[in-house]
DNA sequence: AACATGTTCATAT
DNA sequence: TGAACATGTT
C-alpha cells in the first residue's frame, strides 16, 4: 500500500522516463508488484489451487521486455511477514479468502466475470509459484533475490550496495525507505515515471528542501505508512507542516498532544518509534556477505535484539536457501516443485519451429537454450528496437553476453548457492546475535534442482565468472556491505549544487543561463508551463522533431523508417509502434541490424535515439558501460567508481565535460543540469573517473532527443520542476521554507544511523553549510 | 480555504 | 488498483 498520497505530493519532481535510457544496466524489480497483473491473469487457477504456467509466463514476458529495453531485471520477492504488519496481512488474508470463496461461488454460478473480478482480489501468490518463476529465471539467468522479509528495503539495500541502480516498482514506500532512484507506471512501450532522491529539494507541492531522509521518513509515517495507522486527520501535508515546524517526532507528537485537536493514542510515540526502527533495522539479505544483515546499520546504542518487530534474524544458511527460493520464506520449509501442467503454450506457438518443448522445469534445465532462442527468427518486432535488443537477449548471452557489446553494468548475479562456502560467509551478521528461533529443521538446504542447475547448467558456469567480475566490479566502493549505508547526507548535497552555482555566478546570471532564449530556442514552446522553457531537451527535440506525428516524412526518418521497414515490415511507423515492445516476436539476429543499419548513422539521432545509441554504442565503444555513462550522466553515481561519493551530495553533478554539453543535458533532470552546468562553470574537477573519453560522434548522435522522443503529446517530458524555484529555493536568503538552520540537530537525530557513513563517505570534503543559513 | 477521507471511474487483463 | 472527484471537518 505504501504511503498514500505521496506520488502526488511529489509530483512536480517526477519526470517522464524511458526505460531504454538504462539500458545495459541492472534494475532491481519489486518482483510481486510487476507481476502482479500476470497473477490476474491466472487469479481463477490460483484460487483454485491449480498449478498453473500462466503466471510464470507472464513473468518471463516482462523479463524479456525488461531485456529488450537492454536491462537486467533483478527480481526481488517478498518474503516472510514482518511482526508489524503481522495483523494487517493476517486481516488481508482473511478478505482474500473471503473473496475467494465468493468468486469461487460466483464461478459455479456460471458468472465467470463476476468470479474473476471477485477473485482478483483474492490473488495469493504462494512462494511455490514463486519459486516455479524462479527456476525459470535460473534458467534465463536472471538475477532474483527472495527478502528475509519485505523486498522493499532490500530494493534498496541493493540499490545502496551498487547491485541495481534504480527500482521498478509502484510502491512510494521504497522512497521512504530511501531509495535513490524509482522508476514507476512502467507500461508496456517502455515509458516511465522517474523519480530521484535527489530532487526532492526541487518539489513544488511542498518544501523538502533540506530535509534529511529521517525527516522525510517521519513525515511519511506520521501520515500513516504500513507499519503504524495515522493519527485522525493526520495527512501528508499536516505532517509535513509539523515536521517542519517541530522537527522533531518526540515534538510533534508532544505538540499533538497538547493541542487537543487529535485523538493521540497514549502510546503512540512508542509505536512511532518501533514503526520507524522498522524502516530502519529491519532485516534484509546481504548478497555479499551471504546472510541477514540490518537494513541500516544499527550504532552500537541500539540493540537489534530487543526490537521484535524488525523480524527474527534468520540463520544464514537458512537465510541462503530462502534467499535462492529453496525455502518457504514463511515456514522455513523445504519446498517442493511438482511440475507445472503444460509446457509453455506461448512458447510453443511462437516458436513451433524450433525443438520439442520441454515437458518439464528439471528437463528443461537440462537444455541450454534460452528461452529467448525460441524467438529467433521472428520478425515482428518494431523498428529500432531491433538493434539492442538483440545484443541483449542474444542466446549467446549465456557464454558470451559480454562479447556482443551488450554488458550489463551491474550484473551481480549474486547466488548464494553458489558459491556457499566462502569464507567470509559469517561476515554478514556478525555482529549479531544468533537466534535459532526458526529451528534449524531444514533438512537439506541446497534442493535438488539447484545442484542439477549447478551441475549441467551451462549457464549458471557461465555467469559465474561474470558474476565475480561483476561482484568485484560493481562492489568495491561498497565494500564492507552495509556499513556505509549512507544514502542520507542530503543538505551538503544541496548545499553543493548551491555552492557551485552561487560561487561563481550571481543568481541572475545563473537564471540566464538557463532561461536564456539564446540556446536556440527558437521553436515554439508548447503549452504554457512556466517552467517549460528552462529545459533544453525539449527544445532540442523540437528542433530536430518538427512533428512528431508526421515525424516519419523527414528525410532522416524516411531513411530510418525504410530500413526499419524492410525488417519489420508488419509494422507501421506509428510512433507507439516505435516504442512498443511487442512480446511476440521481439527478437531479430543481431547480423541483419549491424547490416542493415550503420553504426552510426546520424540520421537515426533525431527520432530513433534508442537504435541510433546503442547501435553507435555497441560498435564504437563496445560495452554497455560507456554508453551509459556518457549518455546518462545523472547515472554516474552508479558506476563503481564513483559510487563512493553516491552519498556525497551531488556527486552526481560532478560531472565529466559531457554534462555541460547540451546533447547530454537532457538526460539529466533539469536540476541535475543546472549542477551540471553550475559545475561544469566552475571547472570542478570532479570525478576524474568519469573523463572516460567517448565517440566524438556521440553528441551528434541524438542522445539528445533519447529521452524525449514523445510517443504523443502527452508524453512529451515536461521538466517537472521549476528551475526558478529551485534557484529560489537555494537561494541563501531567501526561500521561506529552508530546513537548513536546523539541520544540524537532525542531523543529531538521524545520526546513530549515518554518523560514521556520512563522515566517511564525506572523506576529507568539507561541506560549508553555513553560508546556508539564516543570516 | 485547505486538507483528510470516502466514493466512483477507468484501465488492463 | 490507482486516479479523479465529491464530501466533510477544522
Amino acid at each position: 500500500m505504501g504511503i498514500q498520497g505521496l506520488l502526488p505530493l511529489l509530483k512536480s519532481i517526477q519526470r517522464p522516463t524511458d526505460l531504454k535510457k538504462y539500458a545495459g544496466e541492472t534494475l532491481g524489480v519489486d518482483a510481486y508488484v510487476w507481476l502482479h497483473r500476470g497473477a490476474v491473469s491466472c487469479a481463477i487457477e490460483l484460487a483454485q489451487g491449480k498449478p498453473t504456467r500462466k503466471y510464470v509466463d507472464f513473468a518471463m514476458s516482462r523479463v524479456r521486455m525488461a531485456r529488450h529495453f537492454g536491462i537486467t531485471p533483478y527480481l526481488v520477492f517478498d518474503g516472510g511477514y514482518l511482526p508489524s504488519k503481522a495483523i494487517t496481512e493476517t486481516s488481508r488474508r482473511k478478505r482474500r479468502d473471503e473473496c475467494k470463496k465468493v468468486g469461487l461461488e460466483l464461478l459455479k454460478a456460471g458468472k465467470p466475470s463476476q468470479a474473476h473480478a471477485e477473485l482478483q482480489k483474492a490473488i495469493d501468490v504462494t512462494p511455490e509459484m514463486a519459486r516455479h518463476l524462479m527456476e525459470e529465471l535460473k534458467k534465463a539467468d536472471v538475477p532474483y533475490l527472495v527478502a528475509p522479509y519485505e523486498a522493499d528495503p532490500q530494493l534498496v539495500y541493493l540499490e545502496r550496495q551498487g547491485h541495481i541502480s534504480g527500482i521498478i516498482s509502484e510502491d512510494s514506500d521504497l522512497l521512504v525507505f530511501g531509495a535513490k532512484r524509482l522508476l514507476t507506471k512502467l507500461d508496456q512501450y517502455g515509458k516511465c515515471i522517474e523519480i530521484n532522491r535527489r530532487d526532492f529539494c526541487a518539489c513544488r507541492e511542498v518544501s523538502l528542501t533540506g530535509w534529511t531522509d529521517a525527516q522525510f521518513r517521519q513525515m511519511a509515517i506520521f501520515s500513516g505508512c504500513d507499519y503504524l495507522d495515522s493519527i485522525n486527520n493526520m495527512g501528508l501535508k499536516t505532517s509535513h507542516r509539523m515536521m517542519r515546524k517541530h522537527k522533531t517526532p518526540e515534538r510533534v507528537v508532544r505538540m499533538l498532544q497538547f493541542d487537543g485537536k487529535y485523538r493521540v493514542p497514549a502510546d503512540y510515540l512508542t509505536l512511532f518509534q518501533q514503526a520507524e526502527q522498522t524502516f530502519l533495522y529491519q532485516w534484509v539479505f546481504c548478497p555479499k556477505t551471504k546472510g541477514l544483515v540490518n537494513f541500516t546499520v544499527p550504532s552500537p546504542e541500539v540493540k537489534v535484539d530487543e526490537l521484535p518487530f524488525i523480524g527474527s534474524f534468520i540463520e544464514p544458511e537458512v537465510a541462503r536457501g530462502i534467499a535462492t527460493g529453496d525455502l518457504n520464506p514463511i515456514s522455513k520449509q523445504k519446498i517442493v516443485l511438482d511440475t507445472l501442467p503444460s509446457p509453455r503454450k506461448r512458447t510453443a506457438s511462437v516458436a513451433a519451429h524450433v525443438a520439442p518443448q520441454p515437458r518439464t522445469i528439471r528437463e528443461t534445465q537440462a537444455q541450454k537454450k534460452p528461452i529467448d532462442s525460441y524467438f529467433k527468427g521472428h520478425r515482428r518486432i518494431p523498428l529500432g528496437e531491433m538493434a539492442p535488443n538483440c545484443f541483449v537477449v542474444d542466446p549467446a548471452r549465456l557464454s558470451n553476453m559480454t562479447d556482443n557489446g551488450n554488458r550489463s553494468i551491474v550484473y551481480p548475479l549474486p547466488r548464494p548457492y553458489i558459491a556457499e562456502s566462502g569464507p567470509g560467509s559469517s561476515t554478514g551478521p556478525r555482529t549479531y546475535i544468533n537466534r535459532p528461533e526458526s529451528s534449524p529443521r531444514i533438512l537439506r538446504r541446497r534442493t535438488e534442482p539447484v545442484t542439477h542447475l549447478l551441475s549441467d547448467g551451462g549457464h549458471s558456469l557461465a555467469s559465474e565468472p561474470r558474476r565475480q567480475t561483476m561482484g568485484s566490479d560493481t562492489c568495491p566502493p561498497n565494500n564492507s556491505d552495509g556499513s556505509e549505508i549512507a544514502s542520507l547526507v542530503r543538505p551538503p548535497k544541496k548545499a553543493r549544487l548551491c555552492d557551485d552555482a552561487s560561487s561563481g555566478l550571481s543568481p541572475s546570471k545563473r537564471r540566464s543561463k538557463f532561461f536564456s532564449p539564446g540556446n536556440a530556442k527558437g521553436k515554439a514552446i508548447k503549452k504554457g508551463e512556466g517552467y517549460l522553457k528552462s529545459d533544453d531537451s525539449i527544445e532540442d527535440v523540437l528542433k530536430d522533431l518538427p512533428d512528431f506525428d508526421g515525424w516519419g516524412l523527414t528525410v532522416k526518418g524516411q531513411k530510418e523508417v525504410a530500413v526499419y521497414q524492410e525488417t519489420q515490415p508488419t509494422n507501421t511507423d506509428n510512433t507507439k509502434d516505435d516504442e512498443k515492445y511487442v512480446e511476440s516476436g521481439p527478437y531479430q539476429s543481431p547480423i541483419s541490424i549491424h547490416d542493415i543499419v550503420p553504426p552510426n548513422t546520424p540520421s537515426i539521432a533525431d527520432r530513433f535515439a534508442y537504435t541510433s545509441s546503442a547501435t553507435s554504442s555497441s560498435s564504437t565503444s563496445g560495452p554497455g558501460r560507456s554508453r551509459t555513462s556518457s549518455g546518462r550522466s545523472s547515472l554516474s553515481e552508479l558506476t563503481p567508481a564513483s559510487s563512493v561519493t553516491s552519498s556525497t551530495p551531488f556527486s552526481s553533478y560532478t560531472q565529466p565535460s559531457t554534462a555541460k554539453t547540451t546533447p547530454a543535458t537532457p538526460r539529466m533532470t533539469p536540476l541535475q543540469r543546472l549542477g551540471a552546468q553550475a559545475l561544469g562553470r566552475s571547472k570542478q574537477p570532479s570525478t576524474p573517473t568519469f573523463a572516460v573519453p567517448r565517440p566524438p560522434k556521440r553528441p551528434s548522435l541524438g542522445r539528445p532527443s533519447l529521452d524525449s522522443i514523445p510517443v504523443n503529446p502527452a508524453f512529451v517530458p515536461l521538466p517537472p520542476v521549476d528551475l526558478a524555484e529551485v534557484e529560489a529555493l537555494h537561494d541563501p536568503i531567501g526561500s521561506e521554507d529552508l530546513m537548513v538552520p536546523d539541520s544540524e540537530s537532525d542531523e543529531a537525530v538521524e545520526g546513530q544511523e549515518n554518523l560514521g557513513s556520512s563522515k566517511g563517505a564525506m572523506g576529507g570534503k568539507k561541506i560549508d553549510l553555513s553560508r546556508f543559513r539564516f543570516a
